[in-house]
DNA sequence: TCACAAACGCAAATAAGTTGCATTTACTAA
DNA sequence: TTAGTAAATGCAACTTATTTGCGTTTGTGA
C-alpha cells in the first residue's frame, strides 16, 4: 500500500479556511466564488480534485442536500444536518442531539448485521419563513 | 386555480404497477429497463415527466440515495429509509421507528419555527456484507 | 538542489436532467 | 358518437454537474 503524501499548497489552505469559516455546506460553485474573493481562480477540475483528496484524507465529508442537484461538502469535524428552502435554496443548520443518538444508534444495529457504516445522509426540504 | 385532470395510460399504469412490485426506490434508468421487461419504450423525457406529475400527485416521492448521484422515486406511501452498498449499489431498506419519531419531531419543532416542511431525506451509505 | 510524485490547467467527454415545439391521445361535454 | 381540448408523448437540442486524459508545473524529501 503506497501512501499518498499531502502537500501543502496556497490553494489548499485557502480552500480549508473558507470552510472552517463557513456556517453551511458549499458547492463547488460556491466555493469558487468564495475563492475569488481570495483572489484564487483556480479549474473546476481542480477543485473537484481536491474535494476528492480531502474528503479522502477525512478533512472534508460529502453533504447531499434535499433540494439541490449538486454535492455540497463541509469540514469533516463540523458533521450537522440541514434544513434547506426548495425556493430560495436558503440553508439552515438544523440540531437536535436526540436524532443524532437515534441514527447512531441505527448505525451501531447495521453494524451488528454485517453491514460497515461509512456515512449519512440527512436534509429536510421545505420552504423558509421568507418564502411562504 | 386550474385544476389538472390526470389521465390514466397504459405507460402510467405500468409504471405504478413497477413501483408497487418494487422493494427498493428506483431511478429513471432502473425504471427504463424494467419498463423495456413490459414492452414500454418511452422516451426518458416522458419519464422525467411522468415522475413529476407523480410526484406532484402524491402518487411517488422522491428519493436521494447517499451513495448515488441520480434521483430515486418510491411509491409515496411506502416511504422508509434506506442502506446503499458504495462498491455495488445495493439498497437495503431500514426500518427503524424510534428513528421516525425522531424524525417526526423534528419536523414539528421547526414547523413551530416557522418552516414549511415539505420531505426529508435520510439515507445511510456503507458497504454490504459481500463487499467487505 | 535534484528527482519524482502530487497538484494543476485545459479540452473534451459523459451523465443527469430540462426545454421548446410539434404530434398524438384520453376524456368530457354536447 | 363525436368533436374539441388539454394532457401526454417524442425528438432534438441544451444546460449543469462531474469526470477523464494528458501535458505541465511545483512542493518536498533525500
Amino acid at each position: 500500500m503506497i501512501k499518498k503524501t499531502f502537500r501543502n499548497t496556497a490553494l489548499r489552505n485557502t480552500i480549508l479556511e473558507i470552510f472552517s469559516r463557513s456556517e453551511k455546506p458549499l458547492s463547488i460553485v460556491e466555493l469558487t466564488e468564495l475563492l475569488a474573493k481570495n483572489d484564487f481562480f483556480p479549474n473546476k477540475t481542480t477543485l473537484y480534485r481536491q474535494m476528492e483528496t480531502l474528503c479522502a484524507t477525512k478533512k472534508l465529508q460529502q453533504v447531499s442536500l434535499a433540494a439541490s442537484s449538486s454535492m455540497h461538502y463541509e469540514l469533516a469535524s463540523q458533521h450537522h444536518h440541514h434544513f434547506v428552502c426548495t425556493d430560495c435554496n436558503q440553508t439552515l443548520c438544523v440540531e437536535d442531539s436526540d436524532l443524532e443518538k437515534q441514527i447512531a444508534s441505527l448505525e451501531q444495529k447495521l453494524s451488528l448485521n454485517g453491514l460497515k457504516v461509512q456515512a449519512h445522509h440527512f436534509s429536510i426540504a421545505g420552504l423558509c419563513e421568507n418564502c411562504h
